[in-house]
DNA sequence: ACTATATATACTCAAATTGAGTATAATGGA
DNA sequence: TCCATTATACTCAATTTGAGTATATATAGT
């Protein structure tokens, strides 16, 4: 880097990688190939006006359908990101897009349930068994840690939701690159049952995705990206609670939508299930125009835990 | 893109842009280059082991300084960004670091005001005049708009604070957008007095910062990034002003300082001013190791608006 | 038809937080 | 001394939150 603005041309690989989501049931999934082990991607192609322009249009190629919201993720360009090509440094420009429920085409397109990436990361069933086995390693690697063995045992201890720590569904990104240092994954190395591995920084970027989805959830409207056109509230509940990895506080949840003027009754009511009809609602998209909304503040939910 | 993860090999020009922000007084600033017009940038080396590690490696040679916060920002990718080279499409991923005041080296680096390119984003002073100056010139072009009237006033409106709506001081990227697609930047062919333009798109990568930045102090506490090792309540409230551009009530920012414990008293005082000392304060940095704490949930303040 | 169960929706209420103040304390300078 | 100025402490009503209970309306089984 210089003062001038002037540069030396330097040449990298530059390729696209999106992370789209989508439920399938009461599982919030993410698109991948070969199996679940790779997330999409491909070159960035120059005919392109940008980047948007050219995910998009290659999404509705291989989904059929429009998709409404897609947003820039990160961009990864560590040495050594892809294996096997060490001398070539590829910038993988990720971006995050949600699909919705009945845009689905379960044909052309392999939706894998998130959660066998990260099993830890699901508590809406209770705590899952799996975090004292991780955190029993984790004990076990900080206590070699020379010097640092402290400090780490308090990232553990913060990150797990430890002593008088609760548990922040925000920090899965924290705790993935944790456990990927603590070699308890089998991207680096380790031999343990700790969810599915994906093809090199994948799961990391996936998790990145996760990461910004639960956070954004908080304070933006962006789950009736998720929806379909009419739902019941605790349809839209139990999706809220699928990205979050937590149950909800039901009456706290609905008097919190309800304020917020979101959406609105069609009068129709689903019938399908065994109780009391629920009323189907719309997301209120008239209330303004999207693009004037983008960014704008709508808090979502401020804690609703149960 | 393709299904296989195969991927022809596209190349670009790729650089790296650094938004580096201090205080000088109570003025949030900016380093530039060529007197305000340009953001500092260059090429990615390949010798670099990450992007991050790049840009402090730089950093640390220009301010001789450490820099606590650096994160990555967004990656431009649009083609004819740069003016006079339409035919490379420069791919630029850019960084928004946070420099103390007491490390700014005012010899070596140009410091500059950042609302001096966004004089309608300030409102510490009360609402700017240039606010209906620009309402005006706005409502003129979207009544050009043929059948797309409404929506753009209804835009308008809500991204300049007009009718029942408020000033949301995080819109600061959106309202660039409306004035650079209206015409009434000098980046967009304008001639009025809408603020110092910059070079390219620099204007808009800054407009970007800021927006992340306001967002960000709502619930991390970055603030401190940027504050002298000791300081007093009303400087760190002046600081958190100059970034979101507006006022706060006093006792009640206080208050939720106090109350998250982020802060300690070094049992000095301020004797400079005027009035009654001020106690001296220091960030707590010790709360937790400030790697575990990254992207903790710290409210920083829901609203303390005046 | 009746009952148990499941689900939906409505309503309650104490505790905590927020918004907007006022009151008092400690300094320097006229 | 008194006043302007800044700091710090304290108050209190209104609102929001967290955690419930109560009632309504369906299906499935007997």
């Amino acid at each position: 880097m210089n003062d001038q603005g002037k540069s030396d041309i330097v040449l990298n690989q530059t390729e696209l990688i999106a992370v789209l989501v989508a439920f399938i049931g009461d599982k919030p999934c993410v698109m991948t190939i070969d199996n679940g082990s790779k997330l999409p991607s491909g070159p960035f192609e120059l005919s392109h006006k940008n980047l948007q322009a050219g995910l998009r249009d290659w999404i509705r190629k291989q989904t059929q359908h429009p998709i409404g919201f897609l947003e820039q993720l990160y961009t990864f360009a560590d040495r050594n990101r892809i294996p096997d090509h060490p001398e070539v440094r590829t910038i993988s420009i990720s971006y995050l897009g949600l699909v919705r429920q009945h845009q689905i085409n379960k044909k052309l397109i392999q939706w894998h349930d998130w959660y066998r990436h990260f099993p830890w990361e699901d508590w809406r069933r209770g705590k899952p068994e799996i975090i004292e086995i991780l955190i029993k390693h984790l004990l076990h690697w900080a206590n070699t840690k020379e010097g640092l063995t402290l400090v780490q045992h308090k990232r553990i201890a913060f990150l797990f939701g430890m002593d008088h720590y609760h548990w922040n569904e925000d920090l899965i990104l924290q705790r993935y690159e944790l456990l990927f240092e603590a070699g308890l994954v089998f991207e680096s190395g380790s031999t343990l049952q700790t969810g599915e591995p994906m093809f090199a920084d994948h799961r990391r970027i996936l998790a990145t995705a996760i990461a910004r989805l639960r956070a954004k959830i908080k304070y933006k409207a962006v789950v009736f990206e998720l929806m379909p056109e009419q739902f019941t509230l605790l349809q839209l509940q139990r999706n809220v609670e699928g990205l979050i990895g937590q149950t909800l506080h039901k009456s706290n949840f609905r008097r919190m939508i309800e304020q917020q003027g979101l959406i609105e009754e069609t009068g129709g009511y689903e019938n399908e299930s065994r109780g009391r009809p629920a009323k189907l609602f719309t997301y209120r998209r008239s209330v303004m125009d999207e693009r004037a909304l983008s960014g704008s503040k709508l808090p979502l939910f401020k804690n609703n835990l149960n």
